[in-house]
DNA sequence: TATGAATGAGATTTCATTCAT
DNA sequence: AATGAATGAAATCTCATTCAT
């Protein structure tokens, strides 16, 4: 399943180096997708030398397993909001804007991860299953949430409520990462609005959302 | 731009043959990729020659573009029943079970669409940007006449509501288009759904659009 | 077990050009060994480019099967003498003399053959074993022909005499294609015998065998 | 040439310590060859560290040709029953029984030893050559032994009869060490002689070569 | 002296593209 | 117009050897 990607080595050197080398993978593999990246631009990316990559992970899939497992913790963070005492609506604003600034900060990382979906790459998804399944059980205790605070209309079924969260989450990093998704963004919304734009997809949910009886 | 991406030698051969290779090279360019696709493979699956594949297009990324704007078509055809007079909901519930059925249809197309998003196929950023501007126009269109017909509350900010239909269709589409999304959204909603999906997520958001004032 | 190792395109290249390639890789196979040799050694000397080599062969081990078994048509070759109706010591004499023919004209197969005894090779097992049994076959025969005729001592055990020629055409080949083993065999019999060496083995096996009662 | 292949440290370490790697060297050669045999294989095998083999042996050519040099001992008890005052027929015996034990006890060492009779590995004509001069003047006197005592037949070349002993020996423990050529002798002899089939081939060459006028 | 991380040259293999037939 | 053999640039992965600790 989801095992050990990386050598003894990898875990032998230091820390810094390691966060280095894994951020050095993600973006090359973002920017050229997997099948696309090569593993010397990583080296290079990295600052060590071509064979040592190979010393750190066996193969490149390894690499990218490596990548992906450090996904989970991004997400954690992510959602750290939601966990917090914070009420419903503060919760979906703040984990929206995270994606956003997730999806700002690492661009790259997001283009990986939406790589992962696609059929060429079926062979990853033992990997970046878990990743999805928590996140949908943390969109799914945050709607059930929303319905006990009042702040999701009774009337609506709290699964597609968390799948509509989760879609638009998604679609809001789309529209961060990929320069294509951003062009249709702004032909919908309008250019200039940066980081408002979250906001805004999300004063929009979270209005219709709200029950008003 | 968009001009012409294949051969005069390709406009020569029969109407018949010519759909017929434009679904293959659909079917495996989404199967493995665009990077990962062998132009052998689409002529295999063609039943043409190797060679007879670069007398069509003059290179790999041409016969991408050719593919792409075959889209257009299909697109046209997803949206048709929202042009016909219907009312707002029945036109989203229309669209959205077209997403579903066409994503049922041709998974390889959707898988190829969606992999034209990441930074690695910038380059065809113009080839499918007028295809994705089109979808844009219609969603907008649509969310007006939701306004006008009070199927849409009033205070929703119309854009926000064009591009929350939109996310939404391309999820489903990718639902079912992703194995592993397939899998995700069974643990969202719950396995053995099938097409109902569709109907269950158009239901929920067409319910928190409607104004109930 | 032995069944194809080339692919079609081989097939369909021209005889002569098939027979240039198969005895450039034994060359090249025989001369560096089978982990020592270049794949675009074999291509150069055969006169055709790197690629076309994998064009031909899916595999480096694909190639070492394809250049085995051409190995099978040159075994009968070398035993067609005793096939004919020449008496039994005629026969191995002539079996001698053409397992030194054969090392004088090709050593790099001799040593390609050699190499493919031990250890690392074992995956060729399935490859050599069908032409090892073929030439242990023909010997047992012999071996019954001697007997009859009265040329192999009725005391003596058919099979191990023909364990021992066979050993003995074995080390002649591997006397006159190895450098190492052409001095070993001049340590024992002297320099400058030349193609002697093969008479000079025959006559005293063939002295030895032979009954004196 | 014979010279000093390790350095000054592997001098300085235990005895046992320096047995145990020549060992693991001989295996890890035998088992994968001389180009295919990785120095790390051999450190782990002999449970040093991987750098410690470089500070042994300053090539790997030089490991190898350490490992060859530790053969002349081994060859020297293979032929001590010969030494001693025994019999021809004895004596034979003896040496025939001694090479089927040594390649069941060391079986790698065996395919070593064959290997560098390969083109492949001339380079190392040098280090082997002393080793095959030392066996076939043990062979060479051995046969004229045999002569004086009547034990093999005064018309037969007794260089010719040391070259056919010397070829009987090798084979017979090249029958023991490799997979393949142990099947081969079943398919002579018959399985399950074990190590009778030494004793079988000796008896008959041994009975073939007694004169019997 | 011992360790094991680092290096980089080099090997097999792939595949878009060309071109003779 | 159609075919499929030929080409060669480029990518992953290996491993002997070095060297800082």
């Amino acid at each position: 399943m989801s095992g050990q990607h990386h050598t003894q080595t990898f875990d032998n050197i230091p820390a810094e180096k390691r966060v280095r080398i894994l951020r050095a993978a993600a973006f090359v593999l973002g920017r050229d997708g997997i099948g696309g990246a090569r593993m010397g631009d990583v080296a290079r990316e990295a600052g060590v030398s071509h064979g040592s990559i190979f010393s750190y992970f066996p193969t490149k899939d390894d690499m990218v397993r490596a990548v992906v497992e450090r996904g989970m913790a991004l997400q954690a963070e992510r959602f750290a909001p939601a966990d917090s005492g914070s009420r419903f609506d503060e919760a979906v604003l703040a984990v929206f804007r995270g994606a956003w600034e997730l999806a700002s900060a690492e661009p790259e990382l997001i283009s990986l991860w939406l790589s992962l979906s696609l059929a060429e790459n079926a062979r990853f998804a033992d990997a970046i299953l878990p990743l999805e399944k928590d996140a949908a059980d943390r969109w799914l205790a945050l709607a059930e949430r929303g319905k006990r605070e009042g702040s999701v209309a009774a009337a609506a079924d709290t699964r597609a409520v968390a799948y509509l969260l989760d879609a638009l989450a998604a679609q809001l990093m789309k529209s961060r990462a990929s320069a294509l998704e951003r062009r249709k963004l702004e032909h919908f919304i309008g250019a200039g609005l940066g980081g408002e734009a979250a906001a805004l997809i999300a004063d929009t949910i979270l209005g219709l959302l709200r029950s008003r009886d």
